[in-house]
DNA sequence: TTAGTAATGGAAACCATTATCAATAAGGAG
DNA sequence: CTCCTTATTGATAATGGTTTCCATTACTAA
């Protein structure tokens, strides 16, 4: 029966994990920011989503949660995912599986803003950054162009490549 | 009960359809080239995809395609969408409403690729066109660059922005 | 403590998409 | 044109990810 004034024993991640020097972690703010309460179901689950580099579905997430809280529901996953998301903690991403996948989109020092590459055939993701800085360039003055002409407020945006990877190729 | 001797009174969309001259629709050559068979629902589904210019759902197409064939099934609908998407004739895209959308992808002399703009609150698609030649340019020079240092082979890609239409910014 | 409310979790409901399978019909051979 | 082979169809049932319900639990402030 995990309690609030247990949670310091949660698995941090080390330093990949996006911690904030020794303080509550740093979404701590963002959740009383928003009148939302800090559980263990929340911790547990951002905790997941910050030691790995993966792209979970809810599921995932669940099972992973599970092995260390195993009265965590898997509807209270869906929620809290839902939640970050509306958040903007962590972005909801559909590779064509047909399942919904997870990941942080980036702590104060986390991971930064990236693409994907999509193997149809294996269903691999790879994250890719380097070539990221001219795209924004160029994706910038369209978004301001096309905020321009049609009139639309752009907030985001989806970048994916499809294809084969090197492992898939081989064959 | 349409009979197949019958479908010359197939509405054809005038020259939006991608009509070739008089001739068979320009799809039949590749449905013959793979074998596949011409037959009224799939004349009928690709025929409403042709005097569209909106991104239907399955079941979108199911219910046009109803008021002309009432017996043609659901189940065809989607099989038949599955078979275009596969040959290549018809985009399937997910815009974040929980059902996937259909298009026409280029008839020969058909709708160039485009991208498109998705209101997040009202669901709207616009389709652009116009800021894609430099975004083609940076695509290919991107899609190259992320192909040789990932050895991944890149066969398609899907851009997106998301955000207000002018509609949704007035509140 | 206590009341008020946010959050939870198990079970049932939802709903787009698929699988089944017997019946039908496209299209080639004759 | 008729017949034959088999691709295609469509009603129905099943699937499976996601939501909804609702009674229970647990923060939080007074
Ligand atoms: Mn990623
Ligand atoms: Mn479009
Ligand atoms: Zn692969
Ligand atoms: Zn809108």
């Amino acid at each position: 029966m995990p309690r609030w004034d247990t949670m310091h024993d949660l698995p941090t991640g080390g330093q990949a994990g996006g911690r904030h020097g020794r303080g509550p972690l740093w979404w701590h703010g963002r959740f009383h920011g928003c009148g939302y309460r800090i559980t263990v179901p929340r911790q547990a689950i951002l905790n997941v989503l910050s030691k790995t580099s993966e792209h979970l579905s809810a599921e995932d997430v669940y099972i992973a949660v599970h092995k260390i809280y195993p009265n965590v529901g898997l509807t209270t996953v869906y929620r809290t995912l839902e939640l970050l998301v509306q958040m903007g903690i962590v972005c909801k991403i559909d590779f064509g599986d047909k399942r919904a996948r997870y990941e942080l989109s980036e702590g104060p020092k986390g991971k930064r803003h990236h693409h994907h590459l999509v193997c149809t055939k294996c269903g691999r993701i790879i994250d890719y950054t380097d070539f990221i800085d001219k795209e924004i360039e160029l994706l910038t003055k369209t978004e301001k162009a096309l905020a321009k002409k049609h009139n639309f407020e752009i907030n985001n945006h989806l970048i994916q490549f499809y294809g084969l990877c090197s492992e898939c190729r081989k064959e």
